[in-house]
DNA sequence: AAATTTGGTTTATAAAATAAACTACTTTAT
DNA sequence: ATAAAGTAGTTTATTTTATAAACCAAATTT
């Protein structure tokens, strides 16, 4: 009846974050801090999480001098959102 | 940007029981169990919250011999379930 | 009458989210 | 040149949550 809701989407900023990432080609963790309005240790320990798991990628260099941590959705991201997001209907579309 | 989602709400029992709980008169324990597939003492943990929020009416009664606990969705379950699925869609519907 | 089942609650443990503190460096002001 | 403040994060500690395990009281079954 309800279908399973994949425990690392459902999480408010880790969704936040998928969502963001699956609609550009990549983002910064400064643009995804602003986006989602989340504190920056959150925001890392969070992103660490969807890296470990496979569904983003996380790129590490520098604009300049200063440090720069690009991220970007993976195929395996993209398959798991969609995933979570047709669970969730089985609990909203009633 | 993105709408905050009620914690209340966002765990998978607690919206499960609140997705069932808005479309019928009222479920007992044992229904909601079925349905959910929740372990008694979790589920029992999560309706105190929800009844607590206000979300949720809780009655104790007996059929027949044996304990039985009714629950029903209040008006501002129902108000907090609507605005939640609302806040969902800033996430998923892009 | 002992064992099992029903319908739960309470308590303990594991996992998650979050905040606070810290690191390493850069830029700006003195 | 140096101190102060800002940027871009990470790490660690704390709080909150979720979950499971243990328990309880009464009913039912053997």
């Amino acid at each position: 009846m309800f279908k399973e809701l994949n425990p690392l989407l459902h999480s408010e900023l880790r969704l936040a974050v998928m969502s963001i990432l699956i609609g550009v080609e990549d983002a910064d963790f400064v643009f995804l801090r602003q986006e989602t309005g989340a504190t920056a240790g959150n925001l890392s320990v969070q992103l660490d999480k969807l890296a470990k798991a496979g569904y983003i990628e996380i790129e590490k260099g520098f604009r300049g001098k200063m440090p720069r941590t690009v991220c970007r959705i993976t195929d395996a991201g993209r398959d798991a959102f969609e995933e979570y997001v047709e669970a969730l209907q089985s609990y909203i579309k009633r």
